[in-house]
DNA sequence: AAAATATGAGAATGATCATTCGCATGAATT
DNA sequence: AATTCATGCGAATGATCATTCTCATATTTT
């Protein structure tokens, strides 16, 4: 954790062996990734508005001087916090939507981002910046635009598969989407796993549900009786 | 919404047909209701800490003195909003199991939980509610504890029709009880018909997708393949 | 090496917050 | 009618908040 940073001044004290490995702007990126750290952590620990800005210095061991030279406002680091938390969960869940059976595409990728959700401790987080966007516009615009980019890619991939026959859903997408969407988001934000849910066990449950709603014409779909 | 009530010190005020029908512990019950209600409005608006007692006050049209006569702390009152939130919560959709086809009552009160939180504006609420008891251990008791009143009636629900042979679920309670909750969860959070949503259509898919989780054994179930 | 610039500490600032206090008034009780 | 009690107002209180200011030190540039 602690990694011998800095002394009281600790500008360009890195790695000695690299010589100028860290340039000015480096080191200010180390800055800013410091500060979000130590922010990400007192958000989950007290929440967007529970956190202060002391709070938030002294996770960073920084001096509230030197954080506002790094983020203007408490606002924006705020957004920062959204914006890095949404990206996240979005390419998390798109880079499994790739498995050619889009019932075990949309199964695994629900599975792993309930699982991604899970380890990284992201449950808290997640549900902060759900309820902060209901009232904050900018964090509102975040998570729609995360949300949109998530819907984008799983139409791409569902109407692909209805296309070649593989599927036949028994509503639109425009219900199919949000409805399914709003589904994984449940899950996450319940930490099943957390929750002492078995992983296998939810996976069975899963398939089931999907299979229901996507209505896969092949025939690899269990249908056994008991 | 101004009901006429209170002159400046509008004690004992109301129905003089009545005469004295509003005892002084009535009148009580009255105002702590009327904070009640001014509280849930500024929360939903702002957030429990970034409302303040000032603007719960002026929603309530009461001095912060008076205020404090009838809750003795901020605390409090977010306690009690939560409270009565989530019991309206769990008894909206435990009212509605008890339909004599299993797929039919989670299936409608499914629907019809999804329709009140859109239809009563509590999706922002329970956004809130849902963060703040990832921190707030008086929170998290109010939420668990009803989570499972609902899970215990919804297990009597589900083993009941198990037992006679209705349904025949591919894994075991302990599975299948918390995922539908987080589903059921997630889609009221997301505010579907808020988010266009229709809500035949969503029937159709949400039958679906309990046929698929349930396995029901008898032959009522559409199983069209166009 | 001197000037200019970037980075830091930490006290200060003014706003805002939850809560309390002193006091006044209406209702209930004697 | 006099006293007691419940209710209410709104200014006051002390804490805490986000942010800024001053100044010191380090780094880069000249």
């Amino acid at each position: 954790m602690d990694q011998g940073i800095s002394d009281r001044f600790g500008l360009a004290v890195l790695d000695p062996l690299d010589g100028q490995a860290s340039s000015r702007s480096e080191r200010r990126d180390q800055q800013v990734q410091r500060v979000l750290e130590a922010a990400k952590a007192c958000f989950i620990r007290s929440g967007f508005k529970g956190a202060s800005m002391q709070e938030i210095c002294a996770e960073a061991e920084m001096s509230p001087g030197a954080l506002y030279r790094y983020f203007p406002s408490k606002e924006a680091i705020v957004e920062a916090i959204c914006e890095a938390d949404r990206r996240d969960d979005a390419s998390c869940f798109i880079g499994m939507l790739d498995n050619p059976s889009v019932v075990d595409g949309v199964v695994y990728a629900a599975l792993h981002h309930i699982r991604h959700t899970h380890e990284c401790n992201k449950t808290a987080l997640f549900a902060e910046i759900r309820s902060e966007s209901m009232r904050n516009p900018a964090i509102d615009l975040t998570c729609s635009r995360n949300i949109s980019e998530v819907g984008k890619r799983f139409h791409q991939y569902l109407s692909a598969a209805v296309e070649r026959g593989e599927i036949d859903p028994p509503v639109g997408f425009e219900t199919l989407l949000p409805t399914i969407m709003a589904i994984g988001e449940g899950m996450a934000l319940n930490d099943l796993p957390g929750r002492g849910v078995d992983m296998d066990q939810l996976e069975i449950l899963l398939r089931a549900m999907v299979v229901g709603m996507l209505r896969p014409r092949t025939a690899d779909v269990a249908t056994n009786t008991d």
